[in-house]
DNA sequence: TAAATAGTGTCTATCAGACATTATTCT
DNA sequence: AGAATAATGTCTGATAGACACTATTTA
């Protein structure tokens, strides 16, 4: 088997938060000096190193290190585009992730925020990814705990109940998701922590573990 | 933005089908000239030909077509592995895709058949290929359509069921089975065709359509 | 008519959703 | 007391599983 020309090899990064109770998902402006699209906003992404990267999963980190001064948001490998015209400059393959972030861990950064049902045209097919990272995001809410990565340390049930809610996009019965969060050990209560107002307080939660959790069933 | 030095690019498929009752997966001997692991058995794949393939699907058909004879299975990426040491040769990349067929599809080609639950030691990561693929084909066998893919065009409803038990690994209780295919459009009886033998003669059903249906819930 | 498998009718336990009620704070 | 939101108790309709029954063939 002789020698062949390979593809160009990158890493793009859908990261999603909560932005004005809209999911929304980060872009950044490409530098003027790029070979294409210089200045255009854009999925963050990059080559992969393979003098500094171990994989794909730790250039995706390194790429929302340098693009959002992130360390650890959820991460996950979304599929792999590829294609003779996907990147004007080549035959180019790029395996896609997606991570999930509490808005608090974005403020005070300057970064573009574009709600992803109202997303404005976006080089290469970073649409197409865009879709498909919201679609898996979607179908996975419906049965795991990923939703809760959208929030911040403590909050309460009714902000559980409401970002289940925005990432759906359909309404869920509180009593019957709050039973549901109960038997899947989602979500714990904190001890003496609640949420005062101008109401019965609300008791405040913390996730149970760090690692997305699958229901065994639909909400 | 400088040249950087790229990984290789390869495409490897795990092709299922049933043999004996055992869920398999086909392996392919590597060429006695191939720089690496020359005479072993592994998953079919081939590098990415950017001359030749107009993505890694196209690639994964081509490597389907020339290792196995086979034009259009169902076939469906799973997901990227990559890093510096997963091929001795160099930092690589391999997008691995994996296939469904009716046994009928192979009967005369001489290929090699490994019961899923009783795999050989395999080079690369691919047993670890294997086991993300057989994972995903059994998660998506609870709610889709994707054990059709395993049956030849005409089949019972006893088959159906015991493909889908097979597959899934649990047993499935017949009548509410029944039900929920029923509901969910899979299949449709074949008019006037039945399979006959000691016994009261059964429908037989063919698959509603060619693609992949999922399910609204579980089984 | 016995054996064997195909296919159906129906009861029940479970559970999601709906609704009503109680709880606890602030004004 | 009234307003506002938190949290729970209970009824009901839908449905998956269990079981029993009927159907239709060959031997």
């Amino acid at each position: 088997m002789g020698e062949h020309e390979t593809p160009i090899a990158t890493v793009d990064v859908a990261l999603f938060t909560l932005g004005e109770g809209n999911l929304c998902v980060m872009l950044a402006r490409r530098p003027d000096n790029a070979k294409v699209f210089p200045g255009v906003f854009a999925l963050p992404g990059g080559y992969v190193h393979v003098t500094e990267d171990d994989d794909t999963g730790a250039c995706a980190r390194r790429v929302l290190r340098d693009k959002a001064g992130l360390s650890a948001p959820y991460l996950e490998q979304l599929y792999t585009f590829s294609g003779k015209f996907r990147d004007p400059r080549a035959w180019s393959l790029s395996v896609a992730y997606y991570a999930v972030v509490p808005a608090t861990e974005l403020t005070g950064k300057s970064l573009c925020l574009a709600p992803v049902d109202d997303l404005p045209a976006l080089p290469f097919d970073h649409n197409q990814i865009v879709t498909a990272a919201v679609r898996r995001l979607r179908g996975k809410a419906a049965y795991s705990s990923l939703p809760t990565f959208l929030l911040p340390e403590k909050f309460t049930f009714d902000e559980l109940h409401s970002v289940y809610q925005q990432v759906i996009g359909v309404e869920l019965n509180k009593v019957s998701f709050r039973r549901k969060i109960e038997n899947q050990g989602i979500v714990v209560p904190i001890a003496g922590e609640k949420q005062y107002g101008a109401h019965r307080p609300a008791q405040l939660y913390r996730v149970a573990e760090d690692a997305l959790k699958e229901f065994d069933q639909t909400l």
